[in-house]
DNA sequence: TATTGTTATACTCTATAACTATA
DNA sequence: TATAGTTATAGAGTATAACAATA
């Protein structure tokens, strides 16, 4: 008889943590919004990366990583170049001005962390990380991802006191 | 010389956990959203709440609260009543409708948890649950939160090709 | 025809500020 | 005056659908 109640307490914890992703997203450069910000992250981490591969990492849909893409190159960021063999795709990679960014950025993010977390035994730290790793991992092979396709929600206002 | 890296990849997958976050919320009934959802699991577990302590448990501002907890009562399944000691005080609590929407929404919930998680050992599952609440805790106490205030982020527009 | 990427649109979520009501 | 909560507004993030360009 398995209990379901540690998958409850997971999603409970879920979805908690959004407010650390606020936290943290105040110490984003006042023209860098969050998205762009971790978009910066994965091309320092993964080199030159296609359009396709990209919203792939990041997990949401290509039109998304469109438009976070476009903002980062008119601000100098990232250099968006035709793949000389297929001249559909688009290579996306840092410029100076990016790396720039993205290390201070790091130094912003890290320091509010080790202002928040000064007290944690640092394998907390890591197995933390590695953990969150692994349930993204977990998560990662799509499949059941086209099934649930076109499902949304209903539109979500509320009616006036009438 | 304490590296910051630990910190730096602990922020990038934070950064990443929103593609969960997503994944999870396809699993809500149509007329439910995200979180209305979080909103009914926080009375389901605390009971008989006011306003601005379910606004400090969902780390939101209470104008926030105040806007989903009226989508929350408007589809029944909250029931909003004054205080009879502070007429100035809202008591929140769950119906029976509103019971019944957590337990079927828990359900599902659990049920992809399960499907994703299936090969994890069950103390894993209960580690990352209780390290992502030590993390919130951790960013819990107020504090350096007022001193940020009114920080924002510029207008994040794309422009058009011109 | 199929694939890659862009753009338009609609919706959710959030914070700020201005407001009402009660203490 | 101070506190609890509501409402209006604007910005950020996302998915869907329709589209253009290339394979």
């Amino acid at each position: 008889m398995t209990s379901h109640a540690p998958y409850r307490d997971l999603a409970r914890e879920l979805g908690s943590i959004g407010t650390v992703r606020r936290e943290l997203a105040r110490d984003l450069p006042y023209d860098c919004p969050p998205a762009p910000a971790v978009l910066l992250t994965l091309l320092g981490r993964h080199g030159e990366l296609r359009m396709t591969r990209l919203a792939d990492l990041l997990g949401v849909d290509v039109s998304v990583t469109s438009r976070h893409v476009a903002y980062a190159v008119e601000h100098g960021w990232v250099d968006r170049r035709p793949d000389p063999l297929d001249g559909r795709v688009r290579l996306l990679r840092l410029t100076g001005s990016g790396e720039r960014l993205l290390a201070e950025t790091h130094r912003r993010v890290s320091e509010t962390l080790a202002h928040h977390l000064g007290d944690w035994p640092a394998e907390d730290v890591g197995r933390l990380t590695e953990l969150l790793a692994r349930l993204r991992a977990s998560f990662g092979d799509r499949g059941c991802r086209t099934a649930s396709r076109g499902a949304g929600h209903a539109p979500y206002r509320t009616a006036a006191h009438d």
